[in-house]
Formats: structure tokens, C-alpha cells, sequence
DNA sequence: ACCTATTTGTCCGTATGTATG
DNA sequence: CCATACATACGGACAAATAGG
């Protein structure tokens, strides 16, 4: 894979790792549909922990660019696709928050529009 | 702090704590500004690892119920204050993702609105 | 200003479990 | 049944931030 990380960074290492991930996932470095090496064989490339990279390619699944799964290995998702999912993510979870508030929609329509 | 936790139940352990801490602050058995065990003592409690208590304590504090802090310990966020900073925070990442899909305002309002 | 103790954060290593192929 | 790959949990080491003396 080849990605840079700088070991006396006060970034995490985990950090560094999604964030190169995240650049190269952008630069199509790393196409929808590709796997991702194992995270025990990009550790040992990297010379880091194993937990190291499970811990990114957490980060990447939780933001929806990829998707992780045991046995199978990490897949690049579509990121037209990655994105409709965080919108609708970040919906329910408005939705969540509005009702517990007591808003109406109207209102939370609103907000939305204002934070645009 | 006494929680119930299974070391048998499939569900794993930092869940299992995170959902009891919930739990204890929905029923304000933990208040606002009230300060959470230090995770070392709440793991020899439970007889689990430090790890496992402050992987709890992240998932709180990343939901926005919990303050987390190194060398001051973790306290109990006002219910309120956290909703609405939750909602922010996610009506942010609405408009972040709007934004990048290039839906009007309009557009995303209307899918708040259908949503609720 | 210094030192120490406390508490969380990161990273490593190891073991074991679970899902997939 | 077996190999692969991620998931959880444990334990240990050290760092960084905070609080108190």
C-alpha cells in the first residue's frame, strides 16, 4: 500500500493511518469495489500494531467509506453511495434529537435551513 | 457504582457497561455534574479490564453524555444541553453531506420533514 | 516552580472468539 | 474441517493532562 505516518507525530497513529486512507479513498488510489490489504499485513508493512489498523479501518467504516467484515476483509464502498448513507445517518439521528426536544418538523426543517 | 453485566451474554462487555451507564443517567441514578467512578475502580468493581471501562466511557462521551477528560475523570453532562448538542452536531453533518450531494436547502429540509 | 499522584489516551503483545470462504 | 480476517478482552508500558501539596 505504501502510506505515510510519522511514528513521533503527536497525531495518533490510527489517525494518520484513516487520514491516508481517507486521502488515497479520494484519489481513487483505492477504487469502490477494491479490497484493502489485510490489517495485519498493511501493520506489518507499516510496522505498527495489528489493533493499530483495526482501529482505522473502524473509523473509515464508521464514517461509511468502507465496509468491514469478518472473514471477508475491508471493501471500498461506492462514494456516491458512502455519501447518501451518511446524509441519511445524519437524518435519522436529527429526527432522534428533534423528538426528544419536543420539536416539530416545521422547526427542525428550519434549522436546517439556518445552518445552511 | 453496581451494574449488571454478563461475561457469558454474546453482547459484548463495553456495550453491555456503556448501556448500564445509560441507563443510570436516564433515571438520574447519576446526575448532572456528578463525577463517574475513575475507570480503573469501576473495572476492579466489575472485574473486568481498564480498557473495557474506558471503551465504555468513550461511547458515552462520543454520544455527547459524558465529559472525559485526562487527569479530571469523567462527569455527567446536563440531558438537556447534551440533546441539543447532539442535534448540532448532527444537523451539521447534514448539511456537511447536503452540501457535498449539492442539495438546496429546500431539498434537505423536505427530507427532515418526510423523515419525521 | 516542583514534585507526586491520579486519570485517561495510545500502543503494543497475546489469546481467544466469530464470521466468511 | 481448515485457513483467513476482523472483534473482543486481557495485560502491560508509557505518555499526557490535571489536581493538589
Amino acid at each position: 500500500m505504501h502510506l505515510e505516518i510519522d511514528p513521533s507525530s503527536p497525531e495518533p497513529l490510527f489517525n494518520q493511518i484513516a487520514a491516508a486512507l481517507r486521502t488515497a479513498l479520494r484519489t481513487n488510489e483505492l477504487s469502490p469495489g477494491e479490497h484493502l490489504p489485510p490489517a495485519k499485513l498493511l501493520a506489518s508493512e507499516l510496522k505498527v500494531n495489528l489493533h493499530t489498523v483495526l482501529r482505522a479501518y473502524a473509523i473509515l467504516r464508521d464514517e461509511g467509506l468502507i465496509e468491514v467484515r469478518r472473514g471477508r476483509g475491508s471493501v471500498v464502498v461506492d462514494q456516491n453511495r458512502a455519501s447518501f448513507r451518511r446524509l441519511d445517518e445524519a437524518i435519522h439521528q436529527v429526527v432522534a434529537e428533534a423528538r426528544q426536544l419536543g420539536l416539530s418538523p416545521d422547526q427542525t426543517a428550519d434549522r436546517i435551513r439556518h445552518a445552511f
